[in-house]
RNA sequence: GGGCCCAUAGCUCAGCAUGGAUAGAGUGCCGGACUUCUAAUCCGAUGGUCAAGGGAUCGAAGCCCUUUGGGCCCGCCA
């Protein structure tokens, strides 16, 4: 137990108090309190002021009072304020104890949510005919970050990425190679990602508008992907597979891994599609039309005034939202598994197995990979779609919120660097455009912050060796990056700046991570080994209690952040706690203080901070080096 | 025409779910702190009609309604 042992005691208490002045159903609030008002506060007689017809101040100052005859041994006392607060003051003796060894554990920070149910996080899901840009590293950093936080809360995660290999993106670059004989190898070593998408994708696509004639033979190329036999098809195969090993390097470059890859070509070539598209006619979500403007087709009815959407067309194919269904369908285990599964060729940088479905029977390996809830992070551009197969997936599954869209705003472009790109955007900022070639790869951008992160260590460091700047670049570029795209809501727009946003100082993951290599030297130079069998009641600072206090708020964190699907609450409180550290840090000297017990005190406090740093930037994916 | 999201300090954002105390950070600008456990740091100063108007409430940045400004979505494309 950790804070959460203060706030459940008065909890406790205060429920104690209400019945036993016959009062209940009270939904009050016991929180960490704001600065300056005590360590715990309750809203208590607010709640209660109508209902006994007294202030709540009044009321506060009786809670009071009643209080100090409760069993407490975690409060040293309670007081009312004159605004109708009820504060409480710990008693920092016991819990900095309490605090401090609970967070030696290695489960420190858990919290029970999940109780090990199995929870589907799909991310990523770029088509694979060109690089990551930025605005695909905002979707995989929040998926990533969502599924370290459930796996904290104990759900047992796995975490799929959706492969669209068959659709018309994929199309486009296959015309390119097909028919504007683009050379399969990329010239002077580049990526083939970054070629496909920099040269192929986006020189194929001006190519459609200069001549709307080929508009059939990219509908043709479209057909053939469908049907697995076709040259075409397995042409597509060996490119989108080589697409997507580059766009896994860049993933994992930045610390992002997954369970399974779930290609769209077999989703559609296992009949998933015709038995759900049974059921939902047995079960009457979607309706023929015999008139109309969508006379001849299939379509699932607008709520309210909103358009029917049509999932299946008048010549008898699917749509793209069609497609979404079985996937959706499949993943919370609506439907008998159609898929063997193969490892995919290459390890992944933290061992963890990578899966892909087959079809192929020869070798049949079953996986389940399903789970009882699934959560889908796709742009809120998509949050119409969503919302139907959402509302599908609720008819199907007895629960119905089983399906969840974790939806986000885009990333876009400044003007400035829309204008480095050849845009001008008279001042305005530019939504991204994978077909204009209106991009910053995600690559390029850790690049950038690599160069940079090295001058920095080298400027601090000139005696180490590259390969050491190297590793510390490396972990400051990833985490830089990582919480650039997490640190704020997911309802805000990020707009993207190749200079602004790649700051290191301030409200930043280096600012965070300097801080744990700073608590890492104190610990150094002591040279001693920690212990947590220290005399906790001389640490009694205000700085000291407000980072022991933080630290022991990491599990109430894990909670809120699960609950609200929020990777934000994580990265605040990262932050939160490092500068509760700094502020220790300038104010209290650890080290050659003259004195045994406060200098063992110290270290143990300092030790505390830095496992649970360690454990709360590993849920944003952020190492932090012991140096920097 | 219908729907979703956003609006808080010069700029970028917390706080809003669950109304209650003094609306907080970062950044910028100005000033200060390295002979010290690392200055990618810290301290101070500056900076707010919480977009506007109305409503319910003892009490609103937060809840409800309206308006304004901005972004996005609404194809038998994917």
């Amino acid at each position: 137990m950790t804070f959460k042992s203060i706030l459940d005691e008065i909890e406790n208490n205060l429920n104690k108090i209400l019945s036993d002045l016959f009062l209940s159903d009270v939904q009050f609030s016991v929180e960490p309190a704001k600065p300056g008002f005590g360590d715990v506060s309750s809203n208590i007689a607010f709640l209660l002021a109508k209902q006994l017809k007294k202030s709540p101040q009044e009321i506060a100052k009786m809670l009071s009072e009643k209080y100090s005859s409760c069993r407490n041994t975690l409060v040293l006392k309670s007081e009312s304020h004159p605004s109708g607060y009820l504060n409480f003051y710990a008693n920092w003796d016991n819990l900095n104890q309490l605090i401090l060894s609970e967070s030696h554990l290695e489960t420190c920070g858990d919290v029970d949510i999940g109780n090990g149910s199995t929870i589907v996080v799909e991310h990523t899901s770029v088509n694979p005919n060109k690089a990551l840009h930025i605005g695909h590293v905002r979707n995989i950093i929040i998926g990533d970050t969502i599924s370290r936080i459930l796996q904290k809360a104990k759900y047992k995660v796995n975490v799929l990425n959706y492969i669209d290999d068959s659709g018309l993106q994929v199309a486009d670059i296959i015309v390119g190679f097909t028919h504007f004989d683009y050379d399969q190898e990329p010239p002077n070593g580049k990526k083939f990602d970054h070629y496909c998408g920099d040269n192929v994708y986006v020189k194929t696509t001006e190519k459609y508008e200069a001549d709307p004639g080929l508009e059939d033979i990219r509908k043709n190329v479209l057909k053939e992907l469908e049907d697995g036999d076709s040259e075409i098809a397995k042409f597509a195969d060996t490119i989108t597979r080589r697409v997507l090993a580059g766009q896994l390097e860049t993933c994992w470059n930045l610390d992002v891994t997954y369970d399974c890859l779930n290609f769209e070509s077999q989703i559609i070539r296992s009949g998933l599609w015709d038995k759900i598209f049974e059921k939902l006619k047995e079960m009457k979500l979607i309706e023929f039309e015999n008139e109309g403007k969508n006379k001849g087709c299939w379509v699932i009815r607008g709520e309210g005034k909103e358009e029917d959407k049509v999932i299946v067309r008048s010549n008898g194919t699917a749509t793209y939202i069609a497609k979404d269904i079985p996937y959706a369908a499949w993943k919370l285990g609506l439907l008998a598994d159609p898929f063997n599964y193969e490892k995919y060729p290459s390890e992944q940088p933290n061992s963890r197995i990578l899966w892909q479905t087959t079809l192929d029977k020869t070798n049949p390996i079953s996986k389940n990979f399903t789970g009882e809830k699934v959560v889908t992070v796709i742009d809120s551009r998509q949050a119409r779609l969503q919302k139907i197969i959402t509302s599908l997936m609720g008819k199907f599954k007895s629960t119905p919120d089983a399906y969840s869209h974790l939806g986000y705003e885009s990333v876009t472009l400044s003007s400035e660097t829309a204008k480095t790109l050849g845009l001008d955007t008279d001042g305005k900022q530019a939504q991204m455009s994978g077909r204009k070639g209106l991009y910053v790869n995600a690559d390029s951008v850790y690049d950038i912050l690599k160069e940079k992160t090295k001058d920095e260590t080298k400027k601090r460091h000139p005696e180490m060796s590259d390969s050491e700047i190297d590793s510390i670049a490396h972990l400051v570029s990833v985490g830089t990056l990582r919480y650039e795209m997490i640190k704020q809501d997911l309802d805000k727009i990020i707009t993207f700046d190749l200079t602004k946003s790649l700051s290191l100082e301030g409200d930043t993951a280096p600012y965070i991570q300097y801080t744990y290599a700073r608590a890492s030297r104190i610990l150094e130079k002591s040279n001693r080994t920690p212990t947590i069998d220290v005399n906790f009641s001389l640490l009694k600072e205000k700085h000291e209690l407000d980072l022991i206090k933080n630290i022991g708020l990491f599990n109430l964190q894990v909670r809120d952040a699960t609950n609200n699907l929020s990777p934000k609450v994580i990265a605040r409180y990262c932050h939160d706690l490092a500068v509760a550290f700094n502020s220790f840090y300038e104010k209290s000297k650890v080290l050659d203080l003259n004195n045994v017990d406060l200098e063992n005190a110290r270290l143990c406090l300092v030790t505390s901070f830095k496992i649970v740093l360690e454990k709360a930037l590993s849920l944003l994916g952020i190492k932090a080096p012991d140096k920097m």
